[in-house]
DNA sequence: ATCCCTTTTGACACCGGTTTCCTTTTTCGT
DNA sequence: ACGAAAAAGGAAACCGGTGTCAAAAGGGAT
């Protein structure tokens, strides 16, 4: 017949059921002014035909489309996929999809790539993980094509419903006070690259709760890294050869402790006995080294949630929420120092 | 005006140009039968109105659309993320868009799940990658469906259309061809879990190279794992409190491989002078721990660039290859055994 | 200049939904 | 039982593209 072999549109099912199409939208649409009887005969004929709404056509007709973006360039694949994660959780039961799009943060190209995306795609809305979510450039790139979208940072970078954020600067805080009341005086700082607002919060959060402390923060004390690992085996080398060195390090992420616990395994400096380590991010790495890293975890999965629904149900009440505590796990690279200080 | 602040429609640019939308219509699918006076004044008009068509509309009107699907179920996030890549550098320059989805490959409802999101959203395509590439119900559905498919996985699983494979079977023969080099006899094996394909050819691999170079496996030379950290601990840790411990260790990944160098260091066995250890897959955390491991890396980026030409653009060249070797990563986690055997 | 063939262009229906607006049916007060 | 208001359902247009097919324009050959 008619409709034999093809997937069945709006026009078979109503044709089956005996109503016009758009008696049929109404009971897609939940519409309420319909009576009983008509919407459970035409369920039973949607359920029977195995009837699925073609998701363009809808977007055609109702000048809008069920698609959200996921614009990252991220150092930490684990990060992105957690997120990923998380806005699957919201949308999985909704005819949203996600859609990916990795960018390059270094090309000078990259706000036209990214207008040229949105303006062909025609998202609904999109999600930005940082650092690129950093960008107040491309927020405003969404604005002025009218995309929604929602930024994950470490801090508040726009209005509530435009963000998702940790709270660095306080977890950085709490790190400290932590290796502070583990009895450590002198602690160093590697530092995250110039121009990542989580690097800046982070070294702000730092030196904040060196001075909550009454403790001096030494120029030697810090260094520079880049996030990556081998700045942090490079950086954690200064902090380690200089004389009067820190019973502690710091790392602005769990990439560069990992470099760090490098750096001191070259010099022969046990971790934890001799040197304690903390990382930021809780990332697969930190438990898969020796000795396991005490870092500082972010709820990324619950972030990204959140994140989509503040796209897509705006009044959800898990869409309300814009701050997402991060929290201290302590695993086993802090330990007392010796006490000769 | 009419068409001031909207975005601009084919209509739009026919208006301003002039001419019928279907003459749009050719210039925009580069159709040869028009004039090149007329090419070149739409063209004009388009890129003065900024003009994007809308891939909607495309969708409905040409029945197919021009989203490609990944699906995965991946513990290993750089992979998909590095696949992803790949699937970029092909869709970039074109409408295309890539659409994840994770799945849950313990769900009993996963196959139901697939088929309501392929249905959903009629994908143009999908790209799966291992573990769930080597569920052959799966692609069945992917058939059943007409949904094309490009599956990435350790060996040929399908044909060659729909398959991007690297040899791991040959790749661990030339691992354990290089432990024998270095003077290996007693070599142990870390397995993967049961029903993976890949956890079998790389256990295949193993055999199979032994029995070229003649070489006993004695049972307690085996031990199995899950491809997780934790079961490398444990796995790790049997084969090292055996009688007659083997002097080098193949790890069917390299997660299981750093829980095997922990076990190691926890027994206070030096890696690599008293136990040799080779990982596979090159993740980041390969290149992360202390000694930094040997492993076998695979082409995966390139993998993900091959399987998506081999669904959008299947005549281009790159689209042709199915099989990418991998390649051994000489680090320093294999060492030539001590003297005594 | 005419005719025929090829090239270029346009009119109109259609893809599968939604919206607007109008008609029919039902419900209910009196 | 009657009329009015409310509820339910339908016809036709529309969203922004593409396919079909016929018409118009161009180009030689006669």
């Amino acid at each position: 017949m008619a409709s034999s072999n093809k997937t069945p549109t709006i026009n078979d099912v109503a044709r089956v059921a005996g109503v016009s199409k758009k008696t049929v939208s109404r009971v897609i649409n939940r519409s309420a002014l319909i009576k009983k009887d008509t919407r459970e005969k035409i369920e039973a004929v949607i359920a029977d035909l195995g009837y699925v709404p073609n998701p363009q056509a809808r977007a055609l007709a109702l000048r809008r489309n069920f698609l959200l973006g996921l614009l990252h360039d991220n150092p930490n694949a684990q990060t992105v996929l957690n997120f990923q994660e998380g806005v699957l959780d919201a949308i999985r039961t909704t005819e949203f999809a996600l859609v990916v799009r990795p960018v390059d943060r270094h090309s000078p190209k990259m706000l036209d790539d990214i207008r040229h995306f949105l303006e062909q795609q025609r998202l609904y809305g999109v999600l930005i993980l940082p650092p690129i979510s950093e960008n107040d450039e491309l927020a405003a790139l969404c604005r002025e094509m009218g995309c929604g979208y929602v930024r994950m940072g470490s801090a508040m970078l726009d209005d509530e419903e435009h963000v998702v954020a940790s709270n660095d600067r306080e977890m950085v805080e709490s790190a400290v006070d932590y290796l502070v009341e583990s009895g450590h005086r002198k602690i160093g700082l590697i530092k995250g690259p110039e121009g990542f607002r989580s690097a800046y919060e982070r070294a702000e959060g730092f030196m904040g709760a060196m001075l909550k402390h009454g403790l001096e923060v030494a120029p030697r004390a810090i260094a520079q890294g880049t996030y990556r690992f081998d700045s942090g085996v490079v950086a954690a080398g200064e902090l380690l050869d200089s004389k009067d060195r820190p019973t502690a390090i710091f790392c602005s992420n769990d990439e560069m402790a990992a470099g760090a616990l490098h750096a001191a395994r070259q010099r022969d400096i046990h971790v934890p006995r001799d040197l304690s380590i903390i990382g930021f991010d809780d990332s697969p790495i930190a438990a898969h080294i020796w000795p396991p890293l005490t870092t500082v975890g972010w709820p990324i999965r619950e972030m990204g949630k959140a994140a989509a629904l503040k796209l897509v149900a705006p009044a959800d009440e898990a869409a309300q929420r814009a701050r997402f505590p991060a929290q201290l796990v302590k695993r086993l690279s802090v330990a007392r120092p010796a006490v000769e200080n």
